[in-house]
DNA sequence: CGAGGGTTTGAAGTGCATCAAATAGTGTGG
DNA sequence: CCACACTATTTGATGCACTTCAAACCCTCG
């Protein structure tokens, strides 16, 4: 399991904390691969484990009882979700589906906890990254309130890229599906393809499937960051956790 | 500063520290009546102190270049706000407006974090609010996405309650402005004048000015509820911090 | 009493959702 | 390598919810 201690140890929540410790961590820990489709666990079940993505994508999200839902986020390689259930009630506060196969490590909350309360360094990492993510919670809630559909399309794509220098020509892949960048962003798949259209005429993307191209970001950005309250190279809004 | 003392030690925050300890962190505090209106700081400024409201409302919010405004939360007596940017890069992520005439209490971030760095139950306190605070802002994006106008209205009326059981008929009355309310839900003005007519006629609830009152809260529950992933009695959002 | 803000009402417009159906794309077995 | 099945995506037509603009109303407070 020497694989999983690595990648914990480059994660932001054990940032410069010891080896020795991120073993105890791992002690119990698993590795499993998931097939597309696969339902981790659902919202208010008992959280025993929290989880570290290897490869692949999952999604979590919220569902009412006639079935519609609202997705929380959709998240990369290398990302940890289902750690914040050590406080409160110790239930998943939402669900989780494996949306592309992913290979994917569980990992006891218990030991988590136990470590928190007695290492001040990692207690502190925790806290930049909630505070990390609250922000970024913060900024989704505005993106929703104020920006139309094509707009939040634009901002999404900005914040795919790597923010390297403008060289050239600028190529964005579409990481998943379309329907579910959609459902990433709050809307409808017939309303993403229309919007996607809208932004194409208004700021001159070429799409190509998932593929799409531009000359420079700063049409782009004079589009969708007109409505929001960041100024363009909005790095906190990158991924993190 | 007695008085200070006291507030912050029933604070969620706070719980279980030494009063020592709190009395360090209000050694260089100021109180303060502020008119309603007062702008007390905008999103970016440099953050040097965070603030304990005592008395009235505080309005945080995000605006763009054009005005536009997304407000982020509306917070009452016994809140304390603008803690979270001793992480990150020290500015705060949003702007508080006092929206009714307030006393507040403004302390040190730098005496905080120093407080925080030292002693582990702070610091544990504090990854508590912060998880509480995540769940809600969760809740926050799930209602705006999937509640209509009349619902969301509901929702807040049932978190307004004191949840104490169906004695006779129950009253509510709105914190403040109807205008802030919507601003608060995501509405606009007129939007929340019309759906609170819905609501009147979907749940039978009783409307005079800013005092609501119905026989139980179940057919609110059940009105409201329907579109949402938690159920009833949902005490998680209740607010704290 | 009159001014001004908060609130409601009306009329019209916009954006997104929904339903329906066509089209493109992908993977499968033959 | 092709035809079929199935899914993802697009397009069209229509409806609804919320917004916007405009104006009336109401209520409070000097």
């Amino acid at each position: 399991m020497d694989k999983v201690i690595k990648k914990l140890s480059q994660h932001n929540i054990f940032n410069a904390c010891e080896e020795s410790m991120i073993g105890r961590l791992c002690a119990e820990g698993r590795e499993h691969t998931y097939p597309k489709g696969t339902i981790l666990f659902l919202s208010g079940d008992e959280a025993k484990n929290y989880f570290l993505i290897e490869s692949g994508w999952v999604k979590l999200y919220r569902e009412t009882l006639d079935g519609t839902q609202a997705v929380v986020d959709i998240l990369p390689a290398n990302h940890i979700f289902g750690e914040t259930s050590i406080f409160e009630d110790g239930n998943y506060p939402y669900s989780a589906e494996v949306v592309e196969t992913a290979i994917i490590h569980s990992l006891p909350l218990r030991k988590l906890k136990t470590e928190i309360e007695k290492n001040q360094t990692l207690a502190l990492n925790m806290l930049n990254a909630m505070a990390r993510y609250r922000r970024r919670q913060d900024q989704e809630i505005e993106h929703r309130a104020i920006q139309n559909a094509p707009q939040r399309i634009g901002c999404f794509l900005l914040r795919l890229t790597d923010q390297k220098p403008k060289e050239g020509k600028i190529t964005i892949h579409l990481p998943y599906d379309k329907t579910l960048v959609a459902s990433r962003l709050g809307m409808q798949p017939e309303t993403f393809s229309r919007a996607l259209s809208k932004l194409k005429s208004a700021t001159g993307i070429e799409v190509t499937g998932a593929t799409i191209t531009m000359d420079s970001l700063d049409q782009l950005a004079r589009f969708s960051c007109a409505a929001c309250s960041s100024e363009f190279p909005c790095t906190d809004l990158k991924c993190s956790t």
